[in-house]
DNA sequence: AGTATATCGCAATTGAGTTGCATTAACTAT
DNA sequence: ATAGTTAATGCAACTCAATTGCGATATACT
């Protein structure tokens, strides 16, 4: 409903919405829509919940201004997910968190402390070896893609315990 | 209690423990035991739970046949993998395993279906590129180490949508 | 020994995510 | 446009890995 009834998507979000099999509903066009205005940021679902307008505070923003419902919320960015539209992680404390589906790869190493769950980029020295890394994995990228794969994205995620927290450990506290 | 009343430990899994700031507990000993005896494989809380000796079945394995507390458990692991004896991943469907960190770092680049969640080791041609991938890897790990970090390992996940679930979302229903 | 403090075990709780089902809105064929 | 089909929505109840509180034990320290 609303205006125009032409089934003719001039809308690019609405575009990716039916090239991918799904309708064009109020929830997908906001939630869509938002995460291709915030590439490369992620949100958890009750990050994403929260940033959405609907709920109190700002106002203004696009839509009305009936709030999402929870389980909507998580039906949608998983379909979303499914077709290849998402990336969604799993951080170190087990909470899902989902952004727009990079154009091009990027490698995007951290860190994450086994002891603290902080979750850190590689910086300085190793950001350069980050640089080498991304560059190997491009071919691995374009390998799956030869076979059919689609929405790639590469994760490395370096494991272990921060020195903050070896020398905690020695003085008793994790930091 | 129970027999050599000496405080030096001939035994490596009591050694480590101490090395570790970590009490010489039976719990302690079976399951860092269990994990050093089956390097290179990783256990989630319930499998681990259900291999260790002492629930039913196979019966004759090494300590008596007293159960571990799930609790206990939990706490265990959550302590060996503070301090960097285990090594802690969480998978797609956000359940952590864990698994003796290892000597050397390996990169066991792996590939996360976002539609069907199966997660598959990059084989074939992708596993060439992993060899790549590692070697550039192992300059990151070197640099954290230079910096105090501890018990380092390195995971390489790809994540996107496999070829089978693109196939099926054409004709519908995700594989 | 005697004391301080990790660790254990049990019960109850948390919190992200899911499922069932009736209702509503979007697509599709007439 | 109009009726029929099917996906998407909203609400309540539920699942399940993991956590927390706390009294009871077992280790470690002096």
């Amino acid at each position: 409903m609303e205006f125009s009834s032409t089934p003719a998507q001039a809308d690019p979000i609405e575009a990716l919405l039916v090239a991918h099999g799904l309708r064009r509903t109020g929830a997908a066009r906001l939630v869509l829509g938002w995460f291709l205005a915030h590439p490369d940021t992620s949100y958890t679902h009750a990050q994403l919940q929260a940033a959405l307008p609907g709920t109190p505070s700002v106002g203004g923003a696009g839509e009305g201004g009936m709030t999402l419902d929870r389980v909507t919320l998580y039906r949608l960015i998983n379909r979303l997910t499914q077709v290849g539209l998402l990336l969604c992680r799993v951080d170190s404390q087990r909470v899902r968190s989902y952004q727009a589906m990079p154009e091009s790869v990027r490698a995007m190493p951290h860190f994450e402390c086994q002891s603290c769950h902080r979750d850190s980029p590689l910086t300085g020295t190793l950001q350069a070896n980050a640089l080498d890394l991304e560059a190997a994995a491009q071919n691995a990228l374009q390998a799956l893609k030869a076979l059919g794969y689609q929405g790639l994205s590469l994760d490395l995620a370096v494991r272990g315990v921060c020195a903050d927290c070896v020398n905690a450990v020695a003085t008793s506290q994790p930091v």
